[in-house]
DNA sequence: GCAGCGCATTGAAGCGCTTCAGGTCGAGAC
DNA sequence: GTCTCGACCTGAAGCGCTTCAATGCGCTGC
């Protein structure tokens, strides 16, 4: 390897450079980057000033390595084009910069693949930490079973064994209860719940909240639809199959378990004759997602504390980096999700402000 | 700095421990890693099971410190609730990873101060090269100022100035030409431009493109409205102030430089008695986000080609990275947007298909 | 039987920083 | 005048890798 001399691109500044500048010695430069109290203060303007005469950039990668650690934390999404993962990364942003560290994201963009490959990315840069979102068992189970402990590792939405992680995550079982329990206040009782794949445990989470509200009213499930997935373009298939039915009064009240499909279901709903929302049908969706509330017919939901869940998540990830040197404690946090009623199943809704 | 002994953390296994448990220097495990066709395949054999046994987690820094260059490119976003963002990530990572190197991320949620926090902690991390979106003159100015020139560093939607910088952007001006020759087309003559802060350069753009059509059909820009920013609640300011005049038919056209703008007006449009859209009122927004096909009523919009935009700009980041060590001539892509027509413009739109 | 060759491997010199044991110097204490 | 002490600063030893000149060594060719 032999510094490149092309014309016009003399070699990158080192603290070398710098410290002979200002005539004082490495070490002093370093002091003046990382103990600036240790250095008297004409000797610190001389070595800033060099700093700039040079304009000087630190290496990261050498000072990290060289000091033993680094101050970054990582966040590894599932799929940025669901809004809550953005109320996560936004809440996780927030309390890292509270907390002097830079935070990194990284989007798995919905591929499993993606999502281990940028953990391992993550590890490899001897980041502080790493925050990932998570979304069922089998999933968990792959990323635990290659998680080599070493890099403290925070599950978000997904309540992960305490032994084993620290995770932030809501409780969907509550959440679901709480949609049930709303539609048969408004006197709904021929509802269908549309859940979703058997490896999305949040969402058998709010299928078993919904069946326990309808238990305690007396009530059975009777429909169930189990999409393969859980986007608006399913819901859009299913309320075109539900059409028939809520036409005829068979079905007066929908749980959706995502405000993707609730707002599909909304959209090929609406667009059917004589179906009206809410009246022939009320629809609750889950997430608190941009989609519910940019839905033609704004959508109750089920809010997510996505920027609670990122804050926690952060606050964590840091508190177990600090205990690196120490047994450290797992700790679960499992936040309340809050119903939020829009047009989908009231006439006379809440003035809703945007935001 | 000692090593840390407490129970329970021995520490992590470096390149060391794996030559000797393998039985071989250093320098081949080294090998096995970046030049495996220089190991014979037993050896290498040898030394992957070794690396395996003591789960062997490379150290990226010392690594990238060591080869002088990393694989990462970084990507500063300006705010991830913009979906426009989101697409431009996405064509950046795919663009990546078909080049074999690793992006990350880092959303500036809408702060300028974020923005450059995170340039820094890029150029700091050197980072093979960066992307970062941009909005206006003055924040072009700001960063161009502080660009030491050693990453490559390329611009996304906006035009930058080919004697300094790569970009990426989207043709403004013909966007705006294309809204406005729609609303002209269909008949509408009495127009809107709801435009944006002067220092929104897109925007600015826009307007222009938007005026040059109204000239070629011999009229005048009669109505502008300028609002301090371009979110969904200005548009709901701006379409209330609006409802008046339409209402008297006074305006039978509207464009907006922005879909999130358009969608307010549209909600607060089509919540104003006797205001229906499109027959009252045509509306025309810019972006093609989630917000227009999101909307109440889908919103016809000039689509900004985003996953282009990121994918072209990872491209150029790595042919400007790649020519590092020689001279690089900087080039400036324009791509050309593209009109979308749907239901606020048109009673038989296309068909339209969710995602 | 020996020069010559190419393949596989080694060993040590860095990469740009942080850290820390020591060194220097001037001031205050006696 | 000497001793001590604190405030500053220096110098060199790493951090965990990559790289490359040098070293073996089993072959081929004559």
């Amino acid at each position: 390897m032999h510094r490149n001399n092309h014309p016009g691109a003399e070699s990158r500044a080192g603290i070398a450079d710098v410290a002979s500048l200002a005539g004082v010695s490495q070490g002093t430069v370093s002091n003046v980057l990382n103990h600036p109290e240790r250095v008297a203060e004409e000797t610190r303007a001389r070595v800033v000033r060099a700093m700039e005469m040079l304009s000087y950039v630190p290496n990261g990668l050498a000072r990290s390595l060289a000091a033993g650690s680094s101050s970054t934390i990582g966040l590894v999404v599932t799929d940025l084009s669901n809004s809550l993962f953005i109320d996560i990364a936004r809440g996780a942003e927030r309390a890292a910069e509270l907390a002097g560290v830079d935070l990194m994201l990284a989007n798995a963009d919905g591929r499993l693949d993606r999502e281990e490959r940028y953990l391992g990315l993550f590890a490899q840069s001897r980041f502080a930490g790493i925050l990932m979102t998570l979304n069922d068992e089998q999933h968990f189970a792959s990323i635990a079973a290659r998680a080599t402990g070493r890099t403290p590792l925070v599950m978000l939405n997904f309540n992960a064994p305490e032994a084993r992680f620290c995770s932030a995550s809501v409780d969907n079982e509550l959440g679901g209860y709480l949609a049930a329990q709303h539609l048969l206040e408004l006197g709904r009782r021929r509802l269908v719940f549309v859940g979703g794949p058997d490896e999305l445990k949040p969402v058998q989470d709010r299928g078993r909240g919904y069946r326990r509200a309808l238990r305690e009213h007396g009530l059975g499930s009777v429909r169930e639809v189990m999409p393969e997935r859980i986007n608006r373009a399913d819901g859009w298939e299913i309320g075109l199959a539900l059409a028939d039915p809520v036409a005829r009064a068979e079905v007066d009240g929908i749980f959706a378990s995502s405000d993707l499909l609730a707002a599909g279901i909304v959209q090929a709903l609406a667009g059917t004759v004589g179906v009206s929302i809410p009246e022939d049908v009320a629809i609750v969706g889950f997430d608190n997602n941009q989609a519910a509330w940019d839905s033609p017919i704004p959508i109750t939901t089920v809010s997510q504390p996505g920027e609670a869940v990122g804050r926690i998540g952060a606050e964590l990830v840091q508190t177990e980096a600090a205990a690196r040197s120490g047994p450290h404690a797992h700790r679960s946090v499992i936040l309340t999700p809050e119903l939020v009623v829009r047009r989908s199943t009231s006439t006379v809704p809440a003035l809703q402000t945007t935001a």
